[in-house]
DNA sequence: GTCTATAGCACGATAGAC
DNA sequence: GTCTATCGTGCTATAGAC
């Protein structure tokens, strides 16, 4: 493989990762092309040698924000379902872990509804795994449904409040 | 009272009523001051008479849109938590109700990390009181922390998704 | 492929007439 | 208080040098 070619995947998979990381904290909108590309220690002119579009760019490091925050949470879980929940919910509170890809489908829960039709398909393809996965822990598809819905609103609804103290009791409830 | 204290008054309050839907609806950033002046049959220059900025009008817009959410979710709703919820999850799906106000908590659930503290704080407080609303149908603080987190989880997925199938499984799976 | 420079547009906010 | 007109800014996307 030529130089140039891993080159230019690299700069991309560089791109990638850091857009994951802001559109998730930061929604669509409030991050620009030029934030991404600054993050990944390039200039704007560099974007569209990789990307045919901002959109375009949101819709593939979507996919790549689900692969990583998967790899997140299910590190080191080998105990079924009240493992998975645990680490889920507990995915924006460890400080130590704060720079680790958090779940786009609990973050960017509403950002979601105004995107173009390609990007909600890729958004309900990443949910519909989230439940698959949650029912291979030995769940029934309706509960594996309702079990998803507590956590990913816990755990937007974790970094939508700014009282430490009712995060740490929601939290806390919704973990059984 | 004098005719133009309550034509501003009437005025200010068309602005809030349109701007509190359309927030809802779309999000902060995708309303613009003149999509909401257009919606209120007003232009641009009139809206700096009555808010001090666009934020301002956020602010104030939560409130309402969660003032008018309440009267439509507690509509006619006198039979205990399980009715609360059946309405609540239902919010978004009746097509005759499609022109009510739906629940900002959930619709503008990640929206709101990115405003400034004063709407957050807002916000927050909203969220306390649908909580102790939960608490008042005989809950205790966890249960209704849990069940208002699968209440609103729901309700934002079930904006967010298009499969109506999926969603219909959700919103059943989660209602008990 | 990456850079600098810029076109083109949309938005928030302000100024001044009525 | 509401209107029209405009300034200033930030953004996406493109053009052209290297």
């Amino acid at each position: 493989m030529p130089w140039d070619v891993t080159h230019k995947t690299k700069s991309k998979e560089k791109i990638l990762i850091c857009a994951a990381k802001l559109f998730v904290e930061k929604g669509f909108d409030a991050v620009g092309i030029n934030d991404v590309m600054k993050s990944a220690n390039m200039t704007r002119g560099a974007f569209y040698a990789h990307f045919k579009s901002k959109a375009d760019l949101y819709n593939q490091a979507l996919v790549v924000a689900a692969f990583k925050a998967r790899e997140n949470i299910t590190h080191g879980c080998d105990q079924g379902f009240a493992s998975l929940q645990h680490n889920y919910l507990q995915q924006g509170q460890d400080p130590a872990l704060k720079d680790n890809q958090q779940c786009p489908i609990a973050l960017l829960i509403s950002d979601i509804r105004q995107r173009e039709p390609l990007v909600r398909e890729t958004y309900e393809k990443v949910f519909k795994g989230f439940v698959k996965f949650i029912e291979s822990q030995g769940l029934t598809e309706a509960e594996a449904l309702k079990e998803a819905a507590t956590m990913i609103g816990a755990v937007a609804l974790s970094e939508s409040l700014t009282d430490k103290n009712l995060v740490e009791k929601l939290l806390v409830a919704c973990q059984r």
